[in-house]
DNA sequence: TCTGGGGTCCTTCGTCTG
DNA sequence: TCTGCAGACGAAGGACCC
């Protein structure tokens, strides 16, 4: 582990609650809660206000409703969390060649890469300038966690939330974490933590006095040698810039269980291809096939099947979904399917393929079939009615730009509001209304409000050849 | 109360191979 | 040729993370 402190966490706070609330004035200052909107969904994220209530991430979308019944509550908008994640790393990349993205919303940055940071004092400077660029540039507020190893930074940026900043001074480690709960430590999760209590240690000093072999004995040598070290602030993880994907997949889970063995059939191949476009998306092909079932009572299987090479064929890995199924029981009812591929290259190797050669029941059936299967499925019918989903983008040619409150019954209500207006007036409208159409996400935040990037202070260039400040 | 979606890593067990 | 063994690999499941 380094001696200064120059490993920066950065975690935006309730980030899509965050995003959706900065681009719906009515909604800042509201219990605002992002997820799946369907009888099965659950919680993305809830802003500080829903918290209140008792809304956490995971938690069933209906119970959600239950503890905060007058909260608003939106899908997530994917593509519009990007672009502002990408402004934000785009910040992070200004301060380091060494960032690395942990999800939309998180990422470690190495500060002694390009030396933007030396020691305590410079790197409470870079995280503070951090900060207040974000907030420039998105409009959102993010909290920094600063210390001398990934796992302390993150520690830290969580005590600092939200919207704070945390440094950890190196020589205080132990006593910081000592009086912390097991479940502080990354990768001590309900089970794990269950496990330590049913062995009486609760807190990060009981496991550090508990000693490694006991720690080995109890969770197996890997978790064990890894939980001792990080109990003693010990973690010498370097900050990763590229991570290669390892596996590609999709899943599904159903509203109303699926027992006509046809129709899983029919949703297994409707995966495949869809795990296929990933996969070409990514320029990438597999060659272990996975098939994931879970059925009415929440049990999980896996099946898998490992081809002779790695292939993006959809028919290839279409057929290996359905052979996988095979093998499955699925009376009862299946709650949940999912399609995946590991073993990934980003090459093929479709000709040695012994499968494609052999001229099988299912290829001679195929030669026709073939130019069909290669593109997509079709997805679902085109629904008889205009779909308005809560929380989505629209415009009106009398009221302009506005969003979807709500919709049901042939009506959809919307608010007439920008990110850059005072909270709108709200109109409803018919669910065919020609008037209406559905629009892109607004800006945030005005493009001259920008950031006005610093002339000569700016974080990148802090410290043009000051490194003799190193300790 | 009733549990998403997309991942990573680890463990255990069986089989194959040299 | 037979046996024992180690290591690689594949399959399945579990825990964890955001």
């Amino acid at each position: 582990m380094r001696n200064a402190p120059t490993i920066l966490h950065l975690d935006m706070d309730a980030f899509y609650a965050s995003v959706e609330q900065a681009s719906k004035p009515s909604l800042r200052g509201k219990a605002v809660v992002v997820g799946g909107l369907g009888p099965r969904g659950v919680v993305a994220t809830a802003s500080y206000e829903a918290r209140v209530f008792g809304v956490h991430s995971a938690m069933p979308m209906a119970q959600a409703r239950r503890l905060a019944p007058n909260a608003a509550y939106l899908v997530p908008r994917f593509s519009l969390y990007r672009s502002v994640s990408e402004q934000v790393m785009a910040l992070l990349r200004e301060l380091s060649p060494l960032v690395e993205p942990l999800s939309l919303d998180e990422a470690f940055v190495d500060l002694e890469a390009r030396e933007a940071a030396w020691d305590a004092e410079s790197a409470r400077r870079v995280g503070t300038r951090l900060r207040a660029d974000i907030r420039a540039v998105t409009g959102l507020t993010g909290s920094v966690g600063l210390a001398a190893s990934k796992m302390l930074a993150k520690i830290a940026s969580e005590e600092a939330k939200p919207d704070g900043l945390v440094l950890v001074e190196p020589g205080t480690e132990r006593a910081l974490l000592g009086p912390m709960p097991v479940r502080t430590l990354p990768g001590v999760g309900p089970a794990t933590g269950d496990h330590l209590r049913r062995a009486g240690i609760t807190t990060v000093g009981e496991l550090a006095e508990a000693g490694e072999d006991e720690l080995v004995r109890l969770l197996g040598k890997a978790h064990g040698h890894a939980l001792y070290a990080m109990a003693l602030a010990r973690d010498d993880r370097p900050v990763v810039a590229e991570r290669e994907a390892k596996s590609v997949s999709v899943e599904d889970t159903y509203d109303v269980d699926i027992h006509d063995r046809l129709r899983v059939g029919v949703e297994v191949r409707r995966l495949a291809d869809r795990c296929v476009g990933r996969l070409r998306g990514a320029g990438l092909s597999g060659r272990t096939i996975v098939l994931k079932v879970r059925r009415y009572d929440f049990s999980t299987l896996t099946r898998s099947e490992t081809l002779r090479g790695p292939t993006d064929d959809p028919a290839v890995i279409r057929e290996a979904a359905e052979r996988l199924l095979d093998s499955v029981d699925t009376t009862g009812g299946v709650r949940l399917l999912g399609v995946g591929v590991t073993g990934l290259a980003d090459y093929t190797q479709e000709d040695l393929f012994a499968q494609a050669a052999q001229p099988t029941v299912a290829d001679e059936a195929a030669e026709a079939p073939k130019e069909a299967a290669a593109d997509p499925v079709p997805e679902r019918p085109e629904p008889a009615e205009r779909q308005w989903r809560a929380g989505q983008d629209v415009w009106h040619a009398g009221w302009g730009h506005g969003w979807v409150q709500g919709s049901g019954l042939g009506r959809v209500t919307v608010r007439f509001e920008t990110p850059l207006s005072r909270p709108g007036r709200v109109r409803t409208f018919g669910v065919e209304d020609p008037e209406l159409e559905p629009a892109d996400p607004l800006p945030l935040v005005p493009d001259a409000e920008r950031l006005p990037r610093a002339q000569g202070d700016g974080p990148a260039s802090a410290v043009p050849g000051t490194v003799d400040a190193d300790p």
